[in-house]
DNA sequence: GACGCCTGTTGACAGGCTGCCAACAAGGGG
DNA sequence: CCCCTTGTTGGCAGCCTGTCAACAGGCGTC
């Protein structure tokens, strides 16, 4: 911290934020695992005690960072557009891949799967809990379906592979990801 | 190492396969980052350097574990009842669900999704697509079609989810699973 | 049966990373 | 203008990983 930049003093709700937005920088390109806290803390423009000290643990910023990223804009949604179910399933799917495509980086990076770390997962399933909310709702299903909700999340599996296919591997574009995606989407809602 | 076991001197092939096990062990109750290669070195019996001098590093002896778990047992799965795609289908669904059965806890521990780490990825990747090779020639259907086997992946992806929702949640039992994970394929096997 | 060599195995070291704490200083209130 | 609250920092202690020279098991040789 003997840079260039003299040492402020700011409000603490701005400084977490901007480390935690440093924090979602870095990990949009590289993983958890390969960003030390030297690397937070010189994107971020502070010294290193100063993470611990907002969010205790390196851990704990990256719980926070991943889940700030997997926040859905709770936006709209509920305003979809189609009459039959399979249209406004259609929608729903469509409204998804606008979402991936702008924040594609970060969507990307941090890991989209289940991870097998436990606080990490709980972050990941906190997250799936509310989109399967926001599904059910623009579909006008019942979001106390236990079993339903079981298979719209088993979907989300499938949702996050077939948008690494599309956007990594480029083996679907994005029409056959949507096709692909409707059709299952429906499918699975009919028990 | 100054154990009660004295220094024992192996052949490198078993002494590779004792590390690995015992790796295999420690990673199936805890995750990566919080194993360290003291209890690596503690549980397979060893000195730490040996770790390194078998496997380089310490993340590369992971990749190798995770490979060794991830390697389908290559037997059978050819010969798969039925005749018509449907029920051809079931018996695979059927098959993998004995296997995850079998390889529980090793299976939800290791982590089944896209970690956002490069080489794990690439590791998980190519099971992947030797399991969609099985997959499309049990079912008898081109295993040179690109979109297709794209497809497949991304209903591996279901198919992580769900093994999650059926052992670990307990939201869905073994057939729900398999009606939910038969029907979604077959559906995605017609474009 | 004793000796010597090959090589499997190890202890110790260096570098790097994380969490903690006492000390420093920005900047608003008196 | 000074002081005091508190945001901010440098440095310390502990742990972890990769490397290397040195140790020693056990098979071949005499």
């Amino acid at each position: 911290m003997n840079e260039l930049a003299a040492r402020r003093r700011l409000d603490p709700d701005a400084r977490r934020t901007e480390i935690l937005e440093a924090a979602l920088r870095l990990y949009a390109v590289r993983p958890y695992a390969e960003v030390s806290t030297t690397d937070l803390a010189r994107e971020a423009g502070v010294a290193r005690a100063l993470l611990n000290h907002y969010f205790g643990t390196k851990r704990a910023l990256y719980l926070e960072a991943l889940r700030e990223l997997l926040t859905i804009p709770e936006q709209a949604a509920a305003e979809l557009p189609g009459t039959r179910r399979r249209e406004r399933a259609a929608a729903a799917v469509e409204w998804f891949l606008d979402t991936v495509t702008d924040r594609r980086g970060l969507w990307l990076s941090v890991g989209l799967g289940v991870s097998g770390d436990a606080e990490v997962d709980a972050v990941v399933e906190d997250a799936d809990e509310t989109a399967v909310d926001r599904v059910l709702t623009a579909l006008e299903l019942d979001p106390c379906d236990e079993a339903l909700r079981a298979r719209v999340r088993a979907f989300f599996g499938m949702v996050r592979a077939a948008s690494r296919e599309w956007l990594v591997r480029g083996s679907l574009d994005r029409p056959a990801v949507r096709t692909l995606l409707t059709t299952t989407l429906v499918s699975i809602l009919e028990d």
